[in-house]
DNA sequence: TTTAAAAACTAATTAGCGTTAGTTTTGCTG
DNA sequence: CAGCAAAACTAACGCTAATTAGTTTTTAAA
């Protein structure tokens, strides 16, 4: 009945892969079900399989996306010539940013991602690793630079990791902070900590 | 053909329930078959309706096994006479625990709430907001009290709960750092930040 | 050893899923 | 306006799901 409206940009793919990462946010990957999708996207399901291959590559698309544009991310910092803590900073204030833009991909790249078929699960865990370990780097060499309080560095990194993913509860509360207050206060408690 | 076995303790449903937690934690809830529940408990997919009444009353025994358990401590805690930030790291150190003791549970309640049916989903919701409402008055009060930084308490919480909550990738990683590196590491970053 | 409840089984129902096949409509290009 | 590819449609296939019905086996007490 109705065409899928690109909107002037992008692909109809794009649209596709857009609303299927709003439903998968709010069902989850396998509460989901193509003819749900195919309701959002306003048209009969069988529709969807000319623009796209399957329900997983819906799934593959969103993960490889958000987990690219990181490791693009982390790359650019470790190799610029800032201090370590402003590496760190630049780091979070990244995730922040993402986590208001991109919200609805994060969440389900994040939470969705075992649904992933093989090789593409392997590959994803290995982004992901890949991403941890550059932090870790970065955390080590700011204890070994006395930048940074001797903890373990695995925990510091896990500590910070979880601190912006938890990001998806203020998303519930956006108007009773700005992000510019979150940044702050977030960037605060995590360099010098919650006692005074 | 084989009877559940309930190792002298607990009800034949406990047994279920448990294996549910580990069924669900790996594959998700909606990802989950009644019959894979039944393989890995011994028996035939219709004979688990003997002690059950549904699939989704399992999650429901879950989630608020594990809603109710950290309520009851959040009041306990509140009601001591310890200082602030002594209140803070006994909450930390009691996620850490549970964290170790019960992931399976934990990991559920935390992902997949949200398959919940209502009237159990709002009332689950219920439990955690006032989790955290607990959580903010304690900082809140940390704060008045000059024994915390003046950082939005809202912000606090969340980190803190982000943070105990990411010990979900310490558990596959368990060998390499043990449960009391861990809680100090974690505890002097969220209490005196990453910064020397 | 009889008996009755508890708990297992087999078979079937109903419903929804992802996806394919085949057909019709749409909209651009000559 | 003719023709053709892109993209929509309807119908249906093959599976798997949770659950129910009805029956048999097991367990334990009288």
């Amino acid at each position: 009945m109705a065409k899928i409206k690109t909107g002037n940009n992008g692909t109809k793919k794009a649209v596709i892969v857009q609303h299927a990462a709003m439903l998968f946010k709010s069902k989850s990957y396998s509460a989901s079900s193509m003819r749900e999708l195919a309701e959002r996207v306003g048209v009969e399901a069988p529709s969807l399989y000319n623009h796209i291959g399957s329900k997983s590559e819906l799934l593959q698309s969103i993960c490889f996306t958000v987990g690219n544009t990181f490791i693009n991310q982390i790359e650019q910092i470790a190799n610029s010539d800032d201090s370590i803590v402003y590496k760190i900073e630049t780091v979070i204030r990244f995730h922040i940013s993402m986590m208001a833009e991109n919200f609805d991909e994060i969440y389900v790249a994040n939470h969705e991602w075992k649904h992933l078929k093989e090789p593409y699960l392997s590959d994803f865990l290995n982004i992901r690793r890949n991403y941890e370990k550059s932090l870790v780097q970065l955390i080590t060499a700011g204890i070994e630079n006395k930048e940074l309080q001797a903890i373990n560095p695995y925990v510091a990194v896990l500590t910070i990791l979880s601190a912006v993913r938890g990001l998806e509860f203020w998303q519930r509360n956006k108007k009773n902070i700005s992000k510019q207050e979150l940044e702050n206060d977030m960037l605060n408690l995590l360099l010098r900590g919650l006692i005074k």
